[in-house]
RNA sequence: GCGCCAUUAGCUCAAUUGGCAGAGCAGCUGACUCUUAAUCAGCGGGUUUCAGGUUCAAGUCCUGAAUGGCGCACCA
């Protein structure tokens, strides 16, 4: 592809490629045998080997800060794993090598070998006796001291993220650890997991707007998937006893600090289950996975300044046991706790006005809104939302509009309304509500859990009901493989980059996925 | 889709009331064999995101656009 940019930097960097070539040498390298990670070679160092007297070591990494003094140079390599100083010393290179070492810019790939020892200053470093450009960079890194804080470039070269700023690595990494963690969690406890179509005809499992794209060869729509979970179900029909799948959903909605159209979910499924065998699995991966990468369970956010921001408690009542301790309350004693609005399955315009108040009141709050109440648009159109939903949904409207963001501490909220859950059982003792959980921690939903409905006629129901919103489309397919038989079930999901923003502090989801998606430019 | 805010050198940021667009790092030239964001001397570097407008004069004020951030809406 031609490069367009003619920048002076560019141009200097050219240069130098080009007297790379002239001595013979290659500027982007090529093969290069026995390299060790950065990190790995300093832990080898050990104070008797003394000022050189190490053993031969082989590097190779991004040059990120550079010293020369004359016959003298100290450059900083860094790899994935670290970084690590090298010494380039004129005695001991070979007087090509030591013009390769003028042709060195910030940001250039290289490799060196040479003795590992230590400074007179106590900074061990390899001593170079040969050196080599292994990939020549022909545009400038960012400031060697700020890094790259443009929010936008960050993202969109994210190439230049990663090796600029260590803690954007860092975070990185410890996403996919996560990832590995909750996969093995799930495996030991004898799930299998399970690849179901990313492609769907009927895109099914949740209410959320699809993506649409077109099989040229059968001429029909097809859809990415925004859940897995009716082809898990056909799974359960078919005989599996306990599925999982860790894969992308995909959701055609608004892009925010906590959505990208393509994210990452668990969802698992146990014949003979419940949401409360969910809610034990679910506290304790979550556990098991903070006590395996940070040895704790008191999660801590912390500001750039090292400053704490937030503290989370995973711990919950430790006087019950494992997998029971984080606190389970109903949706409508939540709602109770918080705004005085005692639900009885009426609408919020029959509760006392001092309810209304104490929920204008969270609202402002939410909002930071001080001006008065008579006047403003943004109560009035809250009011008017409110006004013409059913009670079932303005009660899930309060808790998850302004409720649900206080949670910090894990939080299993039971009993919600099941006219919203219509791939959930009716709860046995008050179907109004579903036999559910939805967990909040750290403000946010970061996984529902559901005893699953089996009754086809039932399940056919809610898809008619919830055809008339244009809500979710009826899969009869689905329904059949009901018809055929479904174990009663625990179904679960768990938002894996929520989670991993939960552990990591990140504030937003661009933060906990390497490539979030950006509008491109032009 | 709506609202608020931002956009100045490769990067990080300044620029008073509308009055000559600047610094640090990076770059170039030179010095330097123990530096740690090396140091020292000198030199370059700009369509102030874009398109218009007001004005003697616009980075600064106005209108529109683009991109981004945050909030709202959407997303059970």
């Amino acid at each position: 592809m031609e490069t367009p940019t003619t920048s002076t930097y560019e141009q200097e960097r050219r240069t130098k490629v080009q007297k790379l070539r002239e001595l013979g040498l290659e500027p982007f390298g090529g093969q290069t045998p026995g390299i060790q990670p950065l990190a790995l070679i300093k832990s080898v160092y050990k104070p008797e080997m003394g000022h050189d007297g190490g053993p031969p070591v082989k590097a190779a990494g991004r040059v990120i800060l550079k010293r020369d003094m004359g016959k003298l140079s100290f450059l900083t390599l860094r790899d994935e794993t670290g970084d690590l100083q090298v010494a380039l010393d004129k005695k001991r290179l070979s007087d090509l090598q030591w013009q390769v070492r003028c042709l060195i810019d910030l940001g250039d790939i290289i490799a060196v070998e040479g003795p590992l020892g230590v400074t007179n200053k106590g900074e061990i470093t390899i001593w170079a006796t040969s050196l080599a450009m292994a990939s020549k960079a022909l545009l400038p890194p960012p400031a060697k001291w700020e890094g790259l804080s443009d929010v936008e470039l960050r993202y969109r070269q994210r190439y230049v993220d990663l090796f600029a700023n260590p803690q954007v690595m860092a975070t990185l990494k410890l996403r996919i650890r996560i990832v590995e963690e909750v996969r093995q969690f799930m495996r030991d406890r004898g799930f299998i997991e399970v690849e179901t179509p990313m492609m769907q005809p009927i895109a099914g499992g949740a209410a959320a707007r699809p993506f649409v794209t077109h099989h040229n060869a059968l001429n029909i729509p097809l859809y990415l998937r925004i859940a897995p979970e009716l082809y898990l179900k056909r799974l359960l029909v078919g005989g599996f006893a306990k599925v999982f799948e860790l894969n992308r959903n995909f959701r055609n909605e608004g892009i925010s600090p906590r959505h990208n159209p393509e994210f990452t979910m668990l969802e698992a499924y146990e014949a003979f289950g419940s949401w409360q065998t969910m809610a034990e699995l679910v506290e304790s991966m979550i556990c098991h996975v903070a006590e395996k990468l940070f040895g704790t369970l008191k999660i801590e956010h912390k500001n750039a300044d090292g400053t704490v921001r937030r503290t989370i408690n995973l711990e919950g009542d430790t006087t019950k046991p494992a997998g029971q301790r984080w606190r389970r309350v109903r949706m409508a004693d939540l709602v109770e706790e918080h705004t005085g609005w005692h639900f009885d399955k009426n609408k919020l315009q029959d509760a006392p006005p001092a309810v209304m108040s104490r929920i204008l009141d969270l609202y402002a709050e939410k909002l930071q809104l001080t001006g008065p109440r008579d006047q403003s648009a943004h109560y009035r159109t809250f009011i008017h939302h409110l006004d013409r939903m059913s009670p079932a949904e303005q009660l899930q409207e309060v808790y998850e509009k302004l409720i649900e963001p206080t949670l910090i501490d894990p939080t299993f909220v039971t009993h919600v309304p099941s006219v919203i859950i219509p791939l959930a059982r009716e709860a046995r003792d008050d179907p109004f509500f579903a036999d559910v959980y939805e967990l909040a921690i750290n403000g946010q939903e970061i996984s529902p859990g559901y005893s699953e409905l089996n009754d086809p006629d039932i399940q056919a129901q809610h898809f008619q009901h919830q055809v008339g919103d244009e809500q979710q489309k009826m899969d009869d397919d689905f329904i059949n493989a009901l018809k055929h038989g479904m174990p009663p079930a625990g179904g679960m999901g768990m938002g894996i980059d929520r989670l991993v923003m939960t552990l990591t502090g990140a504030e937003s989801i661009r933060d906990v996925i390497l490539f979030p998606l950006m509008k491109p430019i032009e």
